[in-house]
RNA sequence: GGGCCGUUAGCUCAACCAGGCAGAGCAACUGACUCUUAAUCAGUAGGUUAUAGGUUCGAUUCCUAUACGGCCCA
């Protein structure tokens, strides 16, 4: 006992050395006062970081014995409750005190008197900050303003804080501190941590949604020598000891149809995404996304089950099918309106029907309007670009736009009437693309000529060449069944359902620059 | 990548437009206070005004660059 408790004072003694030596002018008053409580503590023989409290209740689960509780003020004596957590607030008297103490539940009151504690415990309290974590056993009761709270009967320090915390009033609103210490924010924002318990949840619901339906949850590589299945710039990295480069994925697309080969017939994937990109309120260079594909199914089916999906999850979610979002009203319930990204550009971008008819004038369209199209673009990206730039954002409620140009999808089914639009669709919701979807390119020879196409295209002053997946391909020559897959950005619908503004409110540590000195 | 805006005490914000001792509330410290809850009362302390230059007798304020962040656009 002796031994350790010299040991503990080395210790401290070595941080007071440390803090006079090098650290001095980074503290602040404040820091050295805490640190001299800390100390204040330790020569009383107080732990500053226990490990032997063990909390009877959660917080949330002691509020409800409220109502047992008579309102002349004395305490229940019939039990006692052991609770811990963060003062999160502290009024001090001269003899007695009030404090707040936060769990991941709930807060709830102590009141601590130094005629129930004694004169000692009492001034090893007053040591105490907020933001400390401590723990209390105590009886129950009704103060006169009607608050439950407990009657400390003895105190124990558990975590000694040594940062004061930010306002009681007006909290932390510093984005950049917010995200980048969002242990912080996650201490003084209750709404933040409800969002991250949502994103948590509407994951989970999406699990129970699609195993319920007979998905399998699979895992595919990360890390791939070829990265496929989307347009996007890859991050590059090494691996030593195969003394060959890999590539973070930017989708999972063409392992879950390589499983489908393998003779799974529905799989799904929830898991990380990495884009070698730009950052904005809606990019994280890494993303999570959920994949999922069903063999003999087609776009219809998929929408179907997207429509049901999402609408269950909404409902699940908030407790309603009409959410806000940024202000602006949505109505998630079922049916969702469909379109063909014709009748999208006819009825509500306002297009003549006769002029979609005729490619020339599609392409002067799209120039009147001040798209550049690229050397190589036809009318399909023209029509796709001026969907864009007309129709997107006015696609508040959800809405299904089918028929995209094949020019725009290279990886979707050709549609058996028209070869020039694919199986395929996308979801909007508040003017932003939600999920996209499509029957299955499975002919081994179209896939391989749109990927080399695909491959040409791309120019030369890309940092990363594209490579054709040559086991992808081989894959499909055994035989990919018929099939539909959809992908649905988690983020994004997150920002939809905790009303977000930004991709980086719903991660919890969003990619930021390093920190200045 | 481009445009606009921001960065002042631990936190939330003033002062800047029109250059002249950098302030407040909360948090902190000292004292009083045994049912408070944005506790109260009295007092105290806390700043390289993001960084580096420039203009000026004098710069938080005006100018330039940089860093980080926000919004919009690509």
């Amino acid at each position: 006992m002796t031994k350790q408790w010299r040991c503990r004072r080395n210790l401290t003694g070595k941080h007071i050395i440390l803090l006079e030596t090098h650290t001095m002018n980074e503290l602040n008053q404040i820091l050295q006062q805490r640190r001299a409580k800390a100390d204040d503590l330790e020569e009383m023989d107080v732990l500053l970081y226990s490990n032997d409290f063990k909390p009877s209740h959660a917080i949330i689960d002691i509020l409800p014995k409220s109502e047992d509780l008579s309102d002349d003020g004395e305490p229940e004596v019939s039990h006692t409750y052991c609770v811990a957590g963060r003062i999160i607030a502290l009024r001090k008297f001269g003899k007695a005190s009030f404090l707040h103490i936060q769990d991941e539940t709930g807060k709830i009151q102590i009141y601590l008197k130094r005629d129930l504690l004694g004169t000692e415990i009492y001034s090893q309290f007053k040591k105490w900050d907020i933001g400390d974590i401590v723990g209390f056993v105590g009886k129950l009761f009704k103060t006169k303003t009607g608050e439950l709270t407990v009657l400390a009967e003895s105190i124990k320090l558990i975590t000694k804080s040594l940062r004061p915390l930010p306002e009681k009033f007006h909290g932390l609103t510093d984005v950049e501190t917010r995200y980048r210490q969002r242990y912080v924010d996650l201490i003084v924002n209750p709404e933040v941590r409800d969002t991250f318990r949502k994103r948590v949840e509407v994951i989970r619901l999406i699990r129970e949604f699609l195993a319920n339906r007979g998905y399998l949850e699979v895992e595919t590589p990360m890390m791939q020598p070829v990265p496929g299945g989307a347009t996007a710039k890859p991050f590059k990295t090494h691996h030593n000891a195969l003394s060959t480069d890999l590539y973070l994925r930017i989708a999972p697309e063409l392992y879950l149809k390589r499983l489908l080969v393998g003779g799974f017939e529905k799989v799904f994937e929830i898991n990380r995404n990495f884009r070698n990109e730009g950052l904005s309120t809606r990019h994280n260079p890494e993303f999570t996304m959920l994949e999922f594909y069903q063999a003999y199914a087609t776009y219809h089916d998929l929408m179907d089950l997207t429509e049901e999906m999402l609408s269950w999850l909404t409902e699940e979610v908030n407790g309603t099918m009409e959410i806000t979002y940024q202000g602006e009203k949505v109505d998630m319930s079922p049916p969702w309106k469909r379109y063909t990204m014709d009748e999208a550009l006819i009825e509500v971008g306002g297009i003549d029907p006769k002029d979609l008819q005729d490619p020339q004038k599609i392409m002067q369209m799209a120039k009147d309007k001040g798209i550049e199209l690229e050397g190589m673009a036809g009318p399909g990206k023209a029509k796709t670009e001026l969907f864009e730039l007309l129709v997107e954002e006015k696609l508040i409620n959800p809405t299904f736009v089918t028929a995209y140009p094949t020019e725009v999808s290279p990886l979707a089914r050709r549609n058996e009437g028209n070869p020039d639009i694919t199986d395929r669709f996308e979801l909007f919701i508040t003017g932003r693309e939600i999920a996209n979807a499509f029957s299955e390119l499975n002919d081994p020879v179209d896939q391989r000529e749109r990927l080399e196409k695909q491959i040409a295209e791309r120019g030369e002053d890309e940092e990363v060449h594209p490579v054709l997946d040559e086991d992808y391909v081989r894959a499909l020559e055994y035989g990919l069944p018929s099939a539909a897959g959809e992908g649905i950005g988690i983020d994004r619908l997150v920002m939809l359902l905790t009303d977000s503004a930004s991709i980086r409110d719903v991660i919890l540590f969003p990619q930021l620059k390093a920190e200045k000195k």
